[in-house]
DNA sequence: AAGAAAATATGAGATATCTCCTATTTTGAG
DNA sequence: CTCAAAATAGGAGATATCTCATATTTTCTT
């Protein structure tokens, strides 16, 4: 982790300015971190003593449960927060946050931000804004994962990550990700391309029928 | 459902007040809705017009996906807001609630208050606690459901639901809460009761080995 | 470049959970 | 009080998903 100085700060300070994102100015005690692939934001289990506001990368919410399962909660990109329940609650058990790429984020140091944050209507409801879309999205992949198989979640998973008609995950992250066994999903996938709707290429998937993809996905889908 | 008027209204108004949940009065507008056991507050796919915050009494949230399965989200209960992802998003799929028992809610019509609430930081400040809570609880919940069999999530809720040492929820909505069907329930239920976990008497069981059942909860916790 | 660790692959058998069916009991509306 | 609807109950077979075991390939470290 590098934490960014002098003339490479004010450059990302100015470059991606989230003062909008206040009322009053939250610049002088402000950090610039930067984070390597694989490399743990927080850790689970430890308190933060920031509160991060991602810039540039994207990273990963993991919780590990005591059956050793490890589940990936969620993705987080850019323009979202981190450590934002660590802000609002004294007692809270910190999820692990690991970059997926190369992660840049803003560090607000709570000691010094957090009375002033929480009697700031723009941030508030910046945040609360924020916080109602996870729990939504949490709310639908749970009903989702109760009511359907694998087969509808990983179509949709598959149209969702796909680059150019190209499928190419890592299956080790999708397992953690749809909460299923490795096991599994290369069995499902391999369904797919029995059925012709992906054909396999060394590790890439080629998106072969979109619209029975799309048939799968939109399953499950309110209005 | 019934709106109180004159006195019946002043009366909840001053017993249960709510001003302090914001830094102006909402009191000039506000209704007070009563709901029966099994009423919709929210019929599911129509936006309501009320921001409503639970006096007394408790719901569900309810979903209905497209190959029929019905999902519980959760359950509502007093102090916690109704309508408040309406209140943030234009565009929202609404969820239905349904009052599990007779059910008073203040109601604050969103025309009114929307904009005075998006920019009074008392309120943004609740309403984030109460949604950072959501979010949380969702999340445990997913995770918790792809990682551990029902015998495990089904000890939990026995415990957080049994009254005096007897269990006595009815079987139907608690398949659509745990997502599973009414076929499996009652098998694992029966399991428990071989096991001498449970004891059932009528539609009642009563709790006979409070650690087996603690032990099965314990482990979908952290820390 | 070599060896260790991580990721991919696949078989085989176990089990958690589902669907469908049918019967009985309880609850609620008129 | 009566009938229909809802809830409870359990059998039987299907299937979605898991665990374990093992082999190969790729990636990372030194």
């Amino acid at each position: 982790m590098e934490i960014y100085k002098a003339d490479k700060k004010s450059l990302y300070l100015e470059k991606h300015s989230i003062e909008h994102l206040f009322s009053a100015p939250v610049k002088a005690f402000m950090e610039v971190h930067e984070y390597q692939r694989d490399d743990w934001i927080i850790k689970e289990g430890t308190r933060p003593d920031f509160l991060f506001f991602v810039v540039d990368g994207n990273a990963k919410i993991y919780i590990t449960h005591q059956n050793g399962k490890v589940s990936l909660i969620n993705f987080i990109n850019a323009k979202e927060f981190i450590g934002e329940m660590e802000l609002l609650h004294d007692v809270y058990y910190t999820k692990g946050i690991q970059a997926s790429t190369k992660t840049i984020c803003f560090a607000l140091p709570m000691h010094h931000y957090r009375k002033q944050l929480m009697e700031d209507a723009k941030f508030l409801r910046e945040l609360t804004r924020f916080l109602s879309i996870k729990a939504t999205q949490m709310a639908m992949k749970y009903t989702q994962s109760l009511a359907f198989p694998l087969e509808n979640r990983l179509a949709d998973f598959i149209l969702q990550t796909a680059d150019n008609g190209v499928y190419k995950e890592k299956h080790v992250t999708v397992c953690d990700y749809l909460g299923v066994s490795y096991r599994h999903l290369l069995h499902v996938l391999t369904q797919f391309c029995e059925k012709q709707y992906l054909q396999k290429e060394g590790r890439k998937y080629h998106i072969k029928q979109y619209d029975a993809l799309k048939g799968l996905s939109q399953v499950l889908k309110n209005k």
